[in-house]
DNA sequence: TTAAAATAAGACAAAATTGTCCTGATATAA
DNA sequence: TTATATCAGGACAATTTTGTCTTATTTTAA
């Protein structure tokens, strides 16, 4: 469903998320690699990414690291889209250059409302919900 | 979403469940990557693993080609477990080794209920239903 | 001022996915 | 029987995704 690169994202966004609920402090790339179990010049890369996508800011130097833009009300459609773009939510399933009424591939009309769902999901998931899962240790970061 | 060789695996089998609706005849590899815009040295790959997974049925030889194995009655679940596997339906979204609720990954509630909504959407749409639609002009193989 | 701790960025490498080519096997019609 | 049209399968190539390494830059504390 998601790339890999995304599914970090995702970790990376709830992680400093959940540490900024309990400490406000920024977090180093090393921190969130332990942490969700990531390989860290990779984390890394994802991470510029988030930043340039300004769902993240970074501080350079010694106790430096990165917090959220917004806090916490950042979901996860926005981090999907910073990292995959928009063609899982709104491109064509089966690779049309365009998901359109007019020119619907074999199942548009039947995954319609599945992905509409999907979305708002998506929409309505903020990390706020998922720290607070993470807190009731109720999600996890790695297995 | 899915991969690309899933993606050609859906238009192939709707493919071929809307020919045979119409002739009952074979299809061969050419019509078929002709008619759905794909590669076809890759379509011939992937109609080996449909083949292998009992969705078609292969004559070979001249006036051979490939025909469905369960009449129409063969839905998009299938098709996508048979070529995918698993991962997309049943995996965890963010990679842990398996998805479980003892050990949910920080997305797991969340988007529980939008995969299960997905799934039953594949299991309900069979190739008789896309075939109607294609008969209709409701929905097309290419661009 | 210097050492240490942190991000930034580009080049490179490995792995996975996608796609091609060639040869062999099989079935049918003439 | 032979030519032809088809699937089967393995080796290879190209592309994309994932991951690594190295060096530069920035910031702060001592
Ligand atoms: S999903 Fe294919 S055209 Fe909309
Ligand atoms: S989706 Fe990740 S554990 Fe269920």
């Amino acid at each position: 469903m998601f790339s890999k690169r995304c599914e970090y994202a995702i970790k990376i966004m709830t992680f400093i998320a959940h540490q900024q609920k309990k400490s406000n402090k920024k977090v180093d790339v090393d921190a969130i690699s332990k942490a969700i179990d990531s390989p860290k010049a990779f984390t890394a890369k994802i991470l510029q990414d988030l930043v340039k996508s300004d769902l993240l800011v970074s501080t350079r130097g010694r106790f430096g690291g990165f917090s959220l833009s917004a806090q916490i009300d950042i979901n996860l459609k926005q981090i999907i889209e910073a990292i995959d773009g928009h063609k899982l939510l709104e491109g064509c399933l089966l690779g049309f250059g365009a998901c359109s009424e007019k020119n619907p591939c074999v199942v548009h009309h039947q995954l319609k409302s599945a992905r509409e769902i999907l979305k708002l999901k998506l929409r309505d998931t903020n990390l706020e919900i998922i720290a607070k899962r993470v807190n009731e240790k109720n999600a996890y970061f790695k297995e």
